[in-house]
Order: C-alpha cells, then sequence, then structure tokens
DNA sequence: CTGTTAGCGCTTTCAT
DNA sequence: ATGAAAGCGCTAACAG
C-alpha cells in the first residue's frame, strides 16, 4: 500500500480510504484521484490484504454457512442466494457442508468461528449442545433455514417441512387416492426428512387413511437409486399401495424409473409424489407432482436478515428475533 | 496474552509457545508450567486471537478454489475432493462461483486475493489477463483442473475434453451410428464445453462423416430443458441423423425425456449420449451412454498436490510444475 | 479532503 | 529453554 501511495504520490491512507469507499462517510476529493489510485493498484499488481484489514479493525468480512451438502440438493441454491445476497456488502461466505449430521456441523462451526465470522447460518433446527453453546458464547446473530424450530437460536428463515408434506398427502387424497405410502431414509440424521415423515403420518391419521405404509431405505440423503429399490419393495410388502410420497425428488424420480422398468404405469397403476421441486422433476416423463421451494430465495433471505443483524450488532444494538415464512407451493404435475 | 504471562509470571513468548506445541520443533522446559499456563488461560478465559496469529505469522490457513457452478454439475463433488484432501491440514476452503465467465473469476479472484490464500485452485485453463496477472504477482501455487491447458499457470490435475469427446463419437461409429450430431452451448463462455465440440468435429472429420450437425443452445450451462428443445430442432432441421453427442448429460437427459414425450425410439430411432456420468444417467430409463470421470478425483488430487506445493513453498523451495492424467472412461449403455 | 501518528495481538528473530 | 525487541499491513483517531 505504501508503494501505490508513493507511485500515485499520496499518502497510504488515500489508498485505504480509495479502497474502502464503499462507508459513505468516508469520500476523495476526486473521482478522479480515486481511478488512478485503482489503476496504479492494478498496474503494481497490488490487492489489499484483507487479513490485515480484519485485523487492524477487528472486522473479518466472514460469514459462516453450513449446508447438509453441496450434491444433488437445493442447499447449493440456498449458498447461491446467500453469496448473491451479501454480494457487495464486503462480506465473504464462508461454505461447510455437514453430510447431515449434527456431529459435522459441530466441528465445522467449531473451525470456523476461530475466522471469527460476523454471522452464522445455520440450516434447519436440530444442533449438538456443543454447536448451541459455542454460538451462544461467539455472541454474534445466527439464522437457522429450511425449517421453523419451536426453539429458534435467534433468527429463521424457513417453512414447516411437515406441514408441506401433509398438504402433498391432502393433494394426493383430493385426486382420490387412499393407499398412499411414504419412502424415506432409515436414521434421524436428516431431522427434515423426519418432519416430512410426520407430516404425512399426522396428515394420513387425520384423512382416516390406512397408516403404516412407509418404506425407510437408507442413509439421508437417499439417493435415485435407492429411490427405485425402495419402490420395489413398497409394492411388494403392500400391493394395495397406489400412491407414494417420496422425502426427496430425487427418490421420486428413481421410483418413477423404476416403475418405468418394471411395467408399472405412472400414475394409473401407482402415482408418484416428490419434494422439492429439482429441474428432473420437471423435465423427465412424465413429469413429477412434487413440492416447489424458493431455495434461492431461502438464501437470498437469510443472507438479507443477517447482514441487517450484523450491521445493528455494529451499531451496539441487537435486532430483535425474526421469523421469515418460506411459501411452499405444490407444483401438481403428470405424476399424480 | 500479556496479562496471562504476567499472572504466570512469564513472558509472553513463552505463553505463546505454550499455546503452539504442535510445531515440534518448540518446546517448553516443564510440561508442567504448559500446564500452569494453559490452565491460567482457562482461569482467565483467555483464547487466542487467531486473527493477529494469521496476521503475525503471514499464514492465512486459507486455500482458495473457483468452479464454474455449484448446481448440477460435477464440480461439486471436485470441492467436496478438494475439501476431502486437505481435512485435518488445518487449512481451510473458500470456494468461489464464476458462473462459467471469466470476468466472474477474475472477480473471484481478487476478493480472494484479498484473504491472501496460500494457494488456488482453478477451472480449466481459460483464464482473464487480469486474473493471470493477480496471481503471477501473488507468488502462491495454483492448480487448474478439468483441463490440460497448452500452456498452464503452474501444476494441472485434468484430462483432455476433446480427446473424451471424440473417444464417444468413436464409440458410436463402432456401433454403426453414421449420422451424428452434437448438441451444446452457443457461446464459448464455456472453454470445456467448446473444447468437447472441438474433439466431436475432429472425430467426425477423422472417421469421414458427414460434418455440420451442430446445434448450439443457449448459455451454458445448457439445462434439461433446452437439451429438450435442441433434439427437437435438431432432428427437424437433420432428419437423417440417428445419434447425438450432448455437452453434458444434464441437456443428454432433456433430449432423452423429450424423445419420449415426442416417440421417437431410443436408441432405435436416434441414440443419444452424454458426458458427466451424472446420477441421473444411472438411473433413467433407457440409461444414457455416457463419459464418466472421477470429479472428486480431480478435487483430491488437485487439493493434495496444492498441498505439497504450499509445504515446498513455506521452506522456500519452489515444487516444479506438475500435471496430474485424470483418466476417462466410456459408460456405454442403453442410450446408444 | 488528506496526512500523521499509533497501535491492533501475535510471532519472528536474535540474544541470552 | 526463554526473553526482548521489532515488526506484520492496515485502519482509527485526530489534526490540519
Amino acid at each position: 500500500m505504501a508503494d501505490v501511495a508513493a507511485h500515485v504520490g499520496v499518502s497510504k491512507m488515500t489508498v485505504s480510504r480509495a479502497l474502502n469507499r464503499s462507508g459513505s462517510s468516508e469520500r476523495i476529493t476526486s473521482e478522479a484521484l480515486r481511478q488512478r489510485i485503482l489503476l496504479a493498484c492494478a498496474d503494481m499488481g497490488y490487492v489489499l490484504d484483507q487479513t490485515a484489514r480484519m485485523f487492524s479493525s477487528k472486522r473479518s468480512g466472514f460469514i459462516a454457512a453450513v449446508i447438509p451438502s453441496l450434491n444433488n440438493s437445493n442447499f447449493s441454491e440456498t449458498a447461491h442466494g446467500i453469496t448473491a445476497a451479501v454480494e457487495g456488502s464486503g462480506l465473504q461466505l464462508l461454505l461447510g457442508y455437514s453430510d447431515y449430521r449434527v456431529e459435522n456441523e459441530e466441528r465445522l462451526v467449531a473451525a470456523m468461528l476461530m475466522r471469527r465470522p460476523e454471522g452464522v447460518i445455520l440450516t434447519g433446527g436440530n444442533h449438538s449442545p456443543g454447536t448451541h453453546a459455542m454460538l451462544e458464547s461467539a455472541g454474534i446473530p445466527v439464522v437457522e433455514t429450511w425449517d421453523l424450530p419451536a426453539h429458534p437460536i435467534e433468527h429463521t428463515v424457513g417453512f414447516s417441512n411437515a406441514q408441506a408434506t401433509a398438504a402433498l398427502v391432502h393433494h394426493l387424497h383430493a385426486k382420490g387416492y387412499r393407499h398412499i405410502a411414504f419412502i424415506g431414509g432409515t436414521s434421524n440424521r436428516d431431522t427434515r426428512g423426519a418432519d416430512r415423515r410426520r407430516g404425512y403420518t399426522e396428515a394420513i391419521k387425520a384423512l382416516g387413511l390406512p397408516a403404516g405404509r412407509v418404506i425407510s431405505f437408507g442413509q439421508p440423503p437417499i439417493s435415485m437409486t435407492q429411490g427405485a429399490q425402495a419402490i420395489v419393495q413398497l409394492v411388494h410388502q403392500w400391493p394395495d399401495v397406489d400412491a407414494v410420497v417420496c422425502v426427496s425428488d430425487l427418490s421420486a424420480f428413481g421410483a418413477l424409473m423404476e416403475c418405468q422398468r418394471q411395467g408399472w404405469a405412472v400414475p394409473e397403476r401407482i402415482a408418484i409424489a416428490g419434494f422439492g421441486d429439482f429441474e428432473v422433476s420437471r423435465s423427465c416423463h412424465p413429469t413429477i407432482t412434487t413440492v416447489a421451494i424458493d431455495s434461492t430465495g431461502i438464501g437470498r433471505a437469510a443472507g438479507e436478515l443477517l447482514m441487517r443483524a450484523i450491521d445493528e450488532a455494529r451499531t451496539g444494538a441487537k435486532l430483535p428475533a425474526e421469523t421469515v415464512l418460506i411459501p411452499f407451493q405444490i407444483m401438481a404435475r403428470g405424476s399424480t
């Protein structure tokens, strides 16, 4: 920075200010000078050292987010949304993936907290006591997403997975289906998956339909292949089944393709519904009925909320806990 | 730290060393003293400030990686591979996505370089002059992936997209197909896509097959929907086409599903091949012939190579430029 | 609007 | 094995 300053013929401080024009309180006389400085930086290949900057200013410029998985999921869209929201604010996203395990989440949070993030975004409302404790003592804003926890840590951006799945069951019921099954994962690793199963079970009971038709297959996230295996098991175990709700579009798609291989007409022999509105559900044949969630919107809302909370924290205030409800929508398609 | 030192009756330096026992070169006289120091830290609620530590030691503990996209791509698997490779080394991955644009990549690299990463992993071999300049002056190890650039910046972990696509064309030729088309994106934004098209074109020429059957459709990455639209256009424009190579499995799948809607038998009326071996290609019906790449392996290899380079750099040495060749494999399946 | 002066909390380096 | 001194590169605070 001193070299650049000398090269332009100003002080280090002026360069520093030119590089931090974002804070409207600070300004350089002429935009022309700023441009000269920026040009000199580019010419000399100089880039601001955030490490020193963060050390000096006591602000890391980081936000941390933990998502279950990067692959084949809506969570990468949520990550995109967060990135889009914080874009231009000077905040950088530190992303971690927990592989659907709270233990991993705790490890990740511990590692990320060492980087002194200014805020944290978590997926779901189920976290280890250790995670709770660390977040508590970190004293930074926290947003939980993709869920509506009964006892949120602080802020929430999400929807009720149980309610959304129940709505899907009601849709199937309205279409005339009466023997409705559910395909999901075995463990309670994936709490959103467990919530969806609960929503299914409660709706079945409320409608007075025959219960118990639940296939639990493999560790979440359930793959297409596992969906295919599950539906075979399902049809053999309960031959009267006429519709199935899958925990996600991935398993729904796998099930659909398996039905085609088996020669089971969809939706005539069996109707299939998914969750998440993945592109594959819109593109396949027949198209798959599913629950559409604005995944990117969750990220955007979480990012914006977190930024407001961080801004408040900077002024010494504290943003009261907020809950942003994300709407879901039943996409009725060819598979039902 | 000074307070703790005073409390224990030693110097700051001794406390610092006690807290950094990891480096075997430094040791405290007695383990007893170390324990007293650790106890004092706990008593006084003192925790090491990683921010200052990072700043002082000139080691950020970061590596930066830029991938084109997080969604529906193999690149998220590569990111996983990188994470797995650096796990436990104390290195954190800073991930950015360029959305397949070199301008975005340049912006990202600039932003990430501010965090003083100890190494950088890039996707592809095509970067803006600005990116080259910044990386050059940063003086940190660089690994390019998913490609074999003619003039790599430094290290490379990848394969030839052109060669892999050519192999796919030869596979189709061996199967008896003679009117082979290509579906890809319009722009040259996605250089891997352009390489695949080039591999197709060269193979067609080498085999003496009728050329010109290329549909360019939309901005990369081409979606399932665009694949569906493209194949309709293709069949109308060149009714004699009997096989098509798609730039990725996404468009191949979209094309396959559209064929089912149109009543065009696959592979009898038209054969379809993709690229990337996405899960959908293994699960759909018929299954899709494709090129399998060990996406996670690319990330793992890139991460390991980068770590070796970083270790070398720390000792003042410089790892000679390496190229790791990642094999590809033609997965012959039902769609051809 | 711009410059000067002090550090931020730690580690490096060099003594001892 | 331990300590003292000297910064790392930047920004806060204040002065001009």
